[in-house]
Parts: structure tokens; C-alpha cells; sequence
DNA sequence: TTATTGTTGTGTCGTAATGACACATTCATT
DNA sequence: AATGAATGTGTCATTACGACACAACAATAA
């Protein structure tokens, strides 16, 4: 068979956007260019699309070059393909998230890329529309996790529930009631009580809940509403 | 500055995901193939990227060539880019989805590239992973149109609720309580009693409503939750 | 040992939303 | 005038939700 003859072939990079939960606020792992243009600016972990690579491969192969991890949650965000979007040359960024338990990353991996967990809410500038991406990534986020339990996915293997809620609470920023968070949570059936206790704590130690993986995978795509009023 | 040497460029493609309402069930709107590879076999309406335009506007682009129409809802679905899912030569497409009045589509467009508005749910194969395209774009009208007020997209500019409701049982392919889906759907304020009545009926004729578009824009990404157990 | 302080866990109460369901109205047909 | 099919509106019990108060716990200080 012959292949397409007519039409240009264009430039086709995927960027990570990868959030991490520091137990205050959301954080945004990001790179420090170190070529033109635009060197020395922020970025987001990105790469060219290997010829014979599927766009989820790329994505897990420069989220792993960065991060060291695995098996992480990674999901599609959205294309950008703006003619000028890349001042060099044409190119279609295909934009994956990621969200990653921040505690687990390699941190050779960061050092050798002059990599830095930024806040997301206070963030520095990014480059090209890095920028537009990082928002439109948060709004999916917040959207998301409104509706689906993806939060956990920002939490070490076992936490409390109050963590969970300042997770919530950054993620909206906004403040939540302790007694109404708790109750909807534990409603969902999503956490089983692993009987140990935060040992961390200066005062009441709360309990330590670990994900009930069955119920989560299962009941995935089921709708909550988490939230308030979204 | 010079180009980025590296790395190949690829074909960029959109295609189209075109959904309307026949009044009784949701409609796609493909072509027919009449070229190889899979001539005769039907597929979505798409091209390519060109050199100097920018993804959406190649979408709407393509969405006019077949429909006539411009200025129709639309929005990006999903980039696909697995190595093999064209057979010619590794081709990366952008898909967009579209919500039409489907009266107002252009005929004679829609005769010249042998297009034609088939049945969704009992709907032929598709070529390449076309098929995975719409199943996908299926899951995120139902998603959508649970918590936000898209489905007006699909209908002519007045209507009344008993076919508001039959668009939603399309949708969902379920059936939904007559007198709580009227409660629920004025309950938003969106409608907007024109005063006539619908003539076509043979029995009691219903009131047609129109869309209330300054309480549709502003409350557009606001939450609702029309259907009861998504 | 006891008091203090900050945090965690649980319960109540009134209101609003929801799903299940029944009855009256309208209009063409007979 | 009666019939039948579809539309418009109302009720009721249950549940979910937001606002709020109090008791239990653990480290530190007195």
C-alpha cells in the first residue's frame, strides 16, 4: 500500500503535567530548561513521540524518566496545536496528567534533570503555553476529583482522614467542615481501617485508613459528589 | 532559530465525531468511504491538519465541508495515536466531537461526500478504530450532558419537554419519570415559555420552551445532576 | 498527678432534594 | 358527547446535606 502522499507532516511532542500532594498544597514537578530558547525558564517534562512508540507509551516513558515510577495514574488531557504555540517549529503537544504519591519519586531522577517541585498555586511562569496547559489541567482535576475518588492517588498507602481532607482543601482551596467530609467519606465505603494510628501526631493520633482496592476499581466510575457546591 | 533537527514528523489528522437527534434516537454522521484502503466501508468525516491552521480551526473546517454549518457546539474528545491504527502509514488524529440540530445540516453537502445519518446504537462497524472513537465520544455526551445543559445543542431552538426528555432516554437509553424530569429540568430556570404550543401533536399539544442563553452561558460550568443514578 | 491545649471522632437537627406515584387537563378522533 | 393518548401539576415519605456542639484522646506544662 502507498502511503499518503499530499499533507505535511508536523512535529508531534507529548508533555507531562505532574501533580504531587506536600500535605499543605498541590505541587507541580517541573524542569529547568538548560537550552534555547527560553533556557533557564520553567517547563514541563516533555519529549518527541518515538516513531514507533503509542502515545501512552511516550507518556509513561518520559513520566518514568523523570520520576522513576511505574504504574502510576496518567490519564489524557488535551492536544494544544496552535500554529506559533512552539516559536522553533511547528509542533502538536499531546498533554497527559499525571498524579503521583510525591514521597515516592527519585530524586536522582529530578537532580539530573534540574527538576523542582514547584507550588501549583503560587507557581513562577512557564513557558510557551505551558501555562494555559497547567491551568486547564487543575480544572480537570478539580472536575475529576469532585466526581471520582482520584484523590487517593496523591496519598501514601495509608493516611487519615484529615489528610485526606487538606488534600481537598487544596485542591479547591477552599475550607471544608471536618464533621460533613468525614461523613461522606467514610459513606462511600472506599476505606478500611487498617487499626494502626498516625504516630506523627502532637496531639490525638488519628486513624490510619488504607484504600479498599476492590471497592476503588469497581466502583471507579461511579459518580460522587464529593464536593459541595461545584 | 533554527528547527529542532532531531526527531520525525508525523501525520496529523482530526476527525469528526457528529452527533444529532432524529426525535426518538441519537444519530451519527458518517461517510462512506470511496477511496482504498476500505472503500465502501463507513467512516468518520476528517482530513488533515494543515501547514497554517490551528486544530480547532481545521475542525470546524471539516465539521462546514460536510454540514454547512458553522458556529456549532464543539470539543475536543481525545488525541489517538496507537503505531498501527492506520493501515497506510502511522497517522496521529485529533478527534473532536459535534452536537447539531440535526435539520439544519446542509443536504446537498452531506449527498456530495456520501454522507449519511445512521443509527448510534445499532450502528454499523466503522473503519479503523473509529469505532473505539465513537464509544468514546458516547461516554462523554453522557458524562457531559448529566452536568451540563448540552443537550439543547441537539435540539431545534424551540421545543418542548416531553422531547427535552426523549433526547436524555436516547442518551442514556433509559427511561426517566415523566414528572420528575419536568420538575428537575425547570428547577434550573434554563427554560423559557415562548407561549405557543407544539401543532404537531394529535393529542394535547405541549408548550414550547426556548432556551433562556444568558442563564445558559452564565451557568454553563456550574453543576447539575439531571440524571439520577450515573 | 493534674490541668491545658490542640486535634480527632461522632451525633443531632432542620431544610432541601429526590424518587415513587395519582389525578386532572387538553385535543383529535369517533 | 364519549374515548384515548399525551401533557401538566401535586403529594408524600425517605434520604442527603449543611450547620453546628460535645466528648475523647495525647502530648506538654504546671
Amino acid at each position: 500500500m502507498n502511503r499518503y502522499p499530499h499533507s505535511t507532516r508536523l512535529l508531534v511532542a507529548i508533555d507531562c503535567i505532574i501533580f504531587g500532594f506536600g500535605g499543605e498544597e498541590i505541587k507541580l514537578l517541573v524542569i529547568k530548561r538548560n537550552f534555547e530558547p527560553e533556557r533557564g525558564k520553567w517547563s514541563l517534562m516533555g519529549g518527541f513521540v518515538n516513531e514507533e512508540e503509542d502515545l501512552e507509551v511516550g507518556a509513561e516513558r518520559i513520566l518514568f524518566e523523570l520520576t522513576g515510577l511505574n504504574n502510576i495514574y496518567v490519564e489524557q488531557l488535551q492536544t494544544f496545536g496552535k500554529v506559533n504555540r512552539d516559536p522553533v517549529e511547528r509542533t502538536i503537544s499531546v498533554v497527559f496528567f499525571a498524579l503521583i504519591n510525591i514521597h515516592n519519586h527519585d530524586e536522582e531522577s529530578v537532580r539530573v534533570h534540574n527538576a523542582a517541585w514547584i507550588s501549583l498555586k503560587n507557581r513562577p511562569a512557564l513557558i510557551f503555553d505551558h501555562e494555559k496547559m497547567v491551568e486547564i489541567a487543575l480544572e480537570r482535576l478539580r472536575y475529576k476529583a469532585a466526581l471520582h475518588p482520584i484523590g487517593f492517588e496523591l496519598l501514601p498507602e495509608k493516611f487519615t482522614i484529615p489528610q485526606l481532607q487538606k488534600l481537598y482543601e487544596a485542591i479547591y482551596d477552599m475550607k471544608l467542615d471536618r464533621r460533613n467530609f468525614s461523613r461522606k467519606i467514610l459513606s462511600t465505603g472506599l476505606l478500611v481501617d487498617t487499626g494502626e494510628k498516625n504516630e506523627n501526631s502532637a496531639t490525638k493520633k488519628a486513624t490510619l485508613y488504607r484504600l479498599d482496592k476492590e471497592r476503588y476499581e469497581s466502583k471507579f466510575h461511579a459518580f460522587w459528589y464529593f464536593m459541595p457546591d461545584l
